[in-house]
DNA sequence: CTAATCAAGTTGTATATACAAGTTCGCGAA
DNA sequence: TTCGCGAACTTGTATATACAACTTGATTAG
């Protein structure tokens, strides 16, 4: 009963997406083989061309199919082997919680670009650049180490900020949206100031968010964020049921 | 020039999704606010309703806007702070850039589950369970130490492969598909046995990527992939100016 | 045999229309 | 004043139709 009442109180475009889906899963229709015509598939659900379209055209872009215009519809190649990992921002992740975020700032000064960090940002070689150094703080316990480098022609006014009250992140993205970004993450063994700073013993390792942004056209920010090993992680899940899958 | 040409050999629907994209760029659509209805945007771009209802319903799956229906069309959070990394599978990885990928079996065999490992398959306590160890090389530099748990329930003829050929991931992949996932990412120090076959000095980091994987109602598998941190990094990158953004 | 051409099939986009379903707000009845 | 109802507006789904753009395979002319 809860069948049939499911499958009519779903709307068609919906079933025939589902149908596609379990063809797929059941492997009836196999990896870059090719799925029915969509007047096949009107056919096949007495609907419309517009309606089959949908369905066909979202599954496309949520990755299950790839269409070739003159061609057809093929099934896409599963890329299951290809993860997304949810990256938090620390206070977002702090006051969701419903824990208590502060910060002290540490540094907050112009330096000279060396080689690499001048190749990463664009610009040549000692170049003025802005520098901060922020430890983010949960309930008092330190969690995160912030080192930054900005491109002043991205933010001129850094210097001049509280970053006790904005942290950086936030006072950057008002300057300009964020268009694109780079991120690695690493294991290290952290220097003896950060040590110190995060409380860890000796030989503790870090995990180190390496993060480049790209705003207005050019290089905004390259940061490094250090997070005890031993009390951060970065935490993902997946869901391959529901309709929408990881890949694209 | 370049411009109105852009403009026009774009489809219908693709402009105005750029042109609502471009107001909540600039702020015009503030967050949370609401946008024009489909009829005014009609009205604005000389559109059908079908060409209309187009470009915003593939803006709200893309995560750029929320339609309540009666009610509006209102401009989504920015979700700017959540970063979604990518994890690749190993080998694929080191098949992609033309390396030779090698495997050497440490350990298969059968195991009492301890207490935190049973909760964690959803089994009884001291239930046997399917155990491997695999070091993955490329070019015959150790790269991965994959230490995995298999739900015999899911895989009963685990312990009679030959994982030099196939990749456990390869081969549990066959039995049944992925239904859902969970990762986690952190540092530490690995234990003695670990370090030796990784080449490690001692006390250098690793990177832990420990997974938890779903199949067939049932958890399938928990694994720990143990990489070197000065010499693996998980990287991702993402572009915000193109269509789609990683929230939901 | 080869190369150009064409027909058939397939996807891509766009319109006009219709009705269903949900929300909001104001007006009128109690 | 308050409650309920309904009009107006909004989004959700579905159809029929049309033409454009592209691919593929067969046919035909050289």
């Amino acid at each position: 009963m809860s069948e049939a009442a499911a499958k009519t109180d779903h709307p068609l475009y919906q079933r025939v997406k589902d149908h596609i889906k379990d063809q797929i899963r059941a492997g009836v229709w196999a990896e870059g083989g090719r799925i029915p015509s969509e007047s096949a598939l009107m056919e096949a659900f007495q609907a419309s061309r517009m309606t089959v379209n949908r369905a066909v055209r979202e599954l496309s872009a949520e990755g299950w199919l790839n269409r070739i215009q003159g061609a057809g519809t093929f099934v896409a190649g599963q890329k299951l082997h290809s993860v997304l990992l949810e990256v938090r921002s620390i206070r977002a992740e702090i006051l969701e919680r419903g824990g208590r975020h502060t910060s002290q700032v540490r540094a907050l000064d112009s330096v000279a670009a060396v080689p690499r960090l001048a190749k990463a940002l664009e610009l040549a070689s000692n170049t003025q650049v802005f520098h901060s150094i922020i430890l983010h703080l949960e309930n008092d316990v330190p969690v995160q180490w912030e080192e930054r480098y900005v491109n002043p022609a991205f933010a001129p006014n850094y210097l001049k900020q509280d970053f006790t009250r904005q942290t950086p992140y936030d006072y950057l993205t008002q300057q300009g949206p964020i268009e694109a970004a780079e991120h690695q993450v690493e294991a290290l063994i952290p220097e003896e100031e950060v040590r110190k700073a995060l409380h860890l013993e000796a030989g503790e390792p870090c995990l180190n968010l390496l993060r480049l942004t790209w705003s207005g056209g050019l290089v905004a920010t390259r940061s490094h964020l250090l997070h005890p090993g031993s009390r951060y992680r970065f935490i993902g899940r997946q869901d391959y049921r529901s309709a929408d899958r990881p890949g694209r």
